[in-house]
RNA sequence: CGCGGGGUGGAGCAGUCUGGAAGCUCGUCGGGCUCAUAACCCGAAGGUCGUAGGUUCAAAUCCUACUCCCGCAA
């Protein structure tokens, strides 16, 4: 079929790479606008422009796809079927009634839960038990159209943002080839989405990576899990951001016991000692290898940091070279 | 030219301002002590101090250029 592909990101690649392969035309690659971007200021491709350029494909980056010319373009090109994956825009009716066979949109969630622009990582931070992809005909509403067809993929117990990203959107690739299959041969069913049981996946931003200690182990542990490797959870120690990149919910380890609990007291000449009064925060525990926090409910374990202008690293590495001392407290940002 | 931190034996750091014997905490290897150990004791190997050039009697340390890594910001 001939197709007009709108997509941003990296999780759009393996999407516009299936269609090539699978032999459908591609008449034209969407994408956002080239922004400076990285450590110096330079102007850096979307990842879709760069592998459209790679495939010779041709690509247009309208600040706006609602603007009269940009449809005026769309039009000319005269596509069969849309296909829309992390583009990052809204797109009109104006644009939407362009393709004869409508616009299909992949998303990476099992619709109607978690519509919105960061379903991958959400379901990591509210601890569902699986996820997906979905492939539905597009509306006006925000991923509110007719459900094409769905693929379950599992979350594991020590899922990531990113490691869940690779997987949904290789599903996601395969997902589209079907549902694109189907429109062609006209046996597509649409399933209009129920309005109970939606949930709504906000958009991420920075702030939310600061550590709220107060929070339980288990809910710090999957949000650190959610938002790696982006855009990451922090704290702050000695004045300065402090990355926290993996960290464990101690108490509810599964592995075969040996259990040493760090007994509350023993800490004999420490001035903070295993009081009542350990904040949220503070730090309870400290030996050659391993790093203890309190928190709102249980404790969390520390296993892998990275300090400001370092690279990120186990948690005895770091405490070889940046002693902690128990007591220390870790909080938000004033 | 967006702001900033950093490249020192396998790991993480100190030492740089105030040039003058390469250090700390670990790891590795050998030995010892232990019922035993990730514990403890003794010993050993391992470094062109990111690269190139400059200043100096002498440079990890001062100057210049370059390069790689990273945090913020976008």
């Amino acid at each position: 079929m001939r197709i007009v592909f709108m997509g941003t990101p990296d999780f759009s690649v393996p999407i516009l790479e299936a269609l090539v392969s699978a032999g459908h035309q591609v008449a034209g690659v969407i994408t956002q606008p080239d922004k400076p971007k990285g450590r110096g200021k330079a102007v850096l491709m979307t990842p879709v422009k760069e592998k459209a350029l790679e495939l010779g494909l041709s690509v247009y980056q309208p600040a706006r796809v609602r603007e009269p010319e940009s449809v005026e373009l769309l039009r000319g090109l005269k596509p069969d079927v849309m296909v829309v994956a992390a583009f990052g825009q809204i797109l009109p009716k104006s644009v939407l009634e362009i393709p004869p066979l409508g616009c299909v949109n992949v998303h990476s969630s099992l619709l109607p839960r978690y519509r919105g622009a960061a379903p991958i990582q959400w379901v990591i931070i509210d601890g569902e038990k699986e996820t997906g992809v979905t492939t539905m005909m597009m509306d006006e509403g925000l991923d509110t159209g007719d459900i094409l067809e769905q693929t379950v993929v599992p979350i594991e117990p020590d899922e990531t943002g990113g490691s869940l990203h690779d997987k949904l959107s290789l599903a996601g690739s395969k997902l589209i080839l079907s549902t694109l299959e189907k429109i062609e041969k006209g046996t597509a069913v649409r399933t209009p989405q129920t309005d109970e049981n939606t949930c709504y996946a906000k958009m991420l931003n920075k702030s939310m990576g600061d550590i709220d200690w107060s929070m339980s182990a288990a809910a710090i542990e999957r949000l650190v899990r959610g938002l790696s490797p982006w855009p990451g959870t922090y704290t702050h120690w000695n004045g300065k951001t402090l990355k926290i990149w993996k960290v464990r919910a101690a108490g509810g380890d599964e592995s075969g016991d040996n259990g040493r609990n760090p007994a509350p007291a023993g800490s004999d000449d420490g001035t903070a000692s295993g009081d009542i009064s350990v904040l949220c925060g503070q730090v309870v525990h400290v030996d050659k290898k391993s790093l203890m926090v309190k928190t709102g409910d249980g404790l969390l374990e520390l296993l892998e940091l990275q300090p400001e202008g370092k690279k990120r690293m186990e948690a005895d590495a770091f405490l070889r070279g940046y002693p902690v001392a128990e007591g220390t407290v870790f909080a938000r940002a004033e």
